[in-house]
DNA sequence: ACCTGAACACCGTTCAAGT
DNA sequence: ACCTGAACACCGTTCAAGT
C-alpha cells in the first residue's frame, strides 16, 4: 500500500504491474483499477498505458497467467491420479474447482465477461485451450483403452468442462455454499459421478 | 433515446426504470448506467435513488425479473415434453440454454458477479431457487417411477444445473461458438446425454 | 524510451433545495 | 412525496511535456 518510489526506468514495469494486480486480487480488497494498480507500484497512473493498450489488455494478461497456473494444476492432478481415465478426469476437474476456490477474484477475471471477444489476445486463447486439452487428451486416452465410450473427444470434453466450470464459478461466487475447498471438491466429485459414469461404457 | 418529458409524478417510475433497463440490455448497446437509465425515461439521474437504494438494488430487480421469466420458460418446456424424466430434464435445461442465448446481456446480469452476496434481496434468491426447483421436482418424480437412480434430488439437480449453467454462460459469452440458438440447444442435448444417461438407472 | 501532469468525458452517490 | 441541481470522489483514456 505504501507507494514504492523505486524507479522502473529500465526495470520490468510490465511484470511488476501484473504481479501487483495478482496481489490486489488475492488481497480480496477493493476493485482492481488502473489508478490503484499504478499507485501500488509507485508509478503515475498513465504509465500503465506504456505497457498495456487499455484495461482489457491488462486483464487479458492477468487472465492468461491464471489459465497457465490452472493448466499446470490440472496437469499435476492428472499425474498424481491412477491410470483409469475416469480417475484422471475426476482429478483434473477437481483441481479446476480447487483453483477457483483458492483464487476467487483471479478466477472471476478469468471466467467473467469475455476479455478476448474481438480476438485481440491470441496468447490468452492458447492458455484457455491448454486447460481444455487436458480433458480431451485424457478422454481420447480412455477411449483408446476402451474404458470410455466412443464419440468426439471434444464433445465429451466440453460437457465435462461445462459441468466443472459451472460448478467452480457457482462455488467461487458463493452461490453454492461450502465449508472448505476440500468439501467443495469432494462434493463436486459426487455431482460429477453421473456424468463420468455415463461416459464410461 | 429521445428523453421523454412525461412526468412520473404519481406514475410508476420504478416499473418504468426496470423496463427501460431491460430494453437497454436487449438493445445490446452501451453499458447499463444509472445516468443513462434515468435519462432514457426522461428523469434526472438522482431520481433513481428514490426507488433503488443503489445500483446493486436495480440490478437485483433486473436479475429477479430474468429468473422469473427463465423459470416460466423452463416450466413451459417441461409441460411440452413427454413424461419420461430424462426427456423433461433435457427439455428444461434446453430452455435454460435457449434463454441465455436469446437474452445474453440480461443473462449476464443474472449470472455475473453475485448480486445477493449480503442477502439483501430475498426475492431474488427465491426466483433463483424456483429455477432449481424445476430440476429437483422432475428428478424426484423420475425417482418415484424408478426411472432415475436414487440419491438426494438436490445433489443430482446441482450437477445438472452446473452443467446447464456452465454451458449457457459459455455460449452466451461466445466462448463456445454456435451458429444459432437451435444448434446451441441441440448441441447441449448431446453434451448432456452422458450425464442424463448416468442418472438413469 | 519511459514517465509525469493536466485535462476530458464520464461514473455512482449524496444532499440541500424546489414543487 | 417526488424530483432537480450542484457537488464530491472517483473512473479510463489522451496528449503535450519533461528527462
Amino acid at each position: 500500500m505504501s507507494p514504492r518510489r523505486a524507479s522502473y526506468h529500465h526495470g520490468d514495469l510490465r511484470r511488476a504491474l501484473v504481479d501487483a494486480a495478482l496481489r490486489m486480487l488475492a488481497a480480496g480488497g477493493p476493485e482492481l483499477t488502473m489508478r490503484k494498480l499504478a499507485s501500488s507500484v509507485g508509478v503515475d497512473h498513465t504509465a500503465v498505458y506504456r505497457h498495456f493498450a487499455d484495461k482489457r489488455a491488462l486483464l487479458a494478461a492477468v487472465a492468461e497467467e491464471g489459465y497457465r497456473a490452472l493448466a499446470a494444476a490440472m496437469g499435476r492432478a492428472a499425474a498424481r491420479a491412477g491410470d483409469e481415465a475416469v480417475e484422471v478426469l475426476g482429478a483434473c476437474c477437481g483441481a479446476y474447482v480447487a483453483f477457483g476456490l483458492a483464487h476467487p477474484a483471479h478466477f472471476a477475471v478469468m471466467a467473467g465477461p469475455r476479455i478476448n471477444e474481438d480476438e485481440r489476445f491470441p496468447e490468452l486463447e492458447a492458455a484457455i485451450a491448454a486447460t481444455l486439452a487436458h480433458l480431451t487428451t485424457a478422454i481420447a486416452a480412455g477411449q483408446a483403452t476402451g474404458e470410455l465410450r466412443t464419440g468426439k473427444p471434444l464433445d465429451l470434453a466440453l460437457g465435462l468442462w461445462s459441468l466443472t466450470h459451472g460448478y467452480a464459478v457457482a462455488v467461487a461466487q458463493r452461490r453454492i455454499a461450502v465449508r472448505s475447498t476440500r468439501v467443495a471438491v469432494s462434493y463436486f466429485r459426487r455431482l460429477a459421478a453421473p456424468m463420468l459414469a455415463g461416459m464410461a461404457r
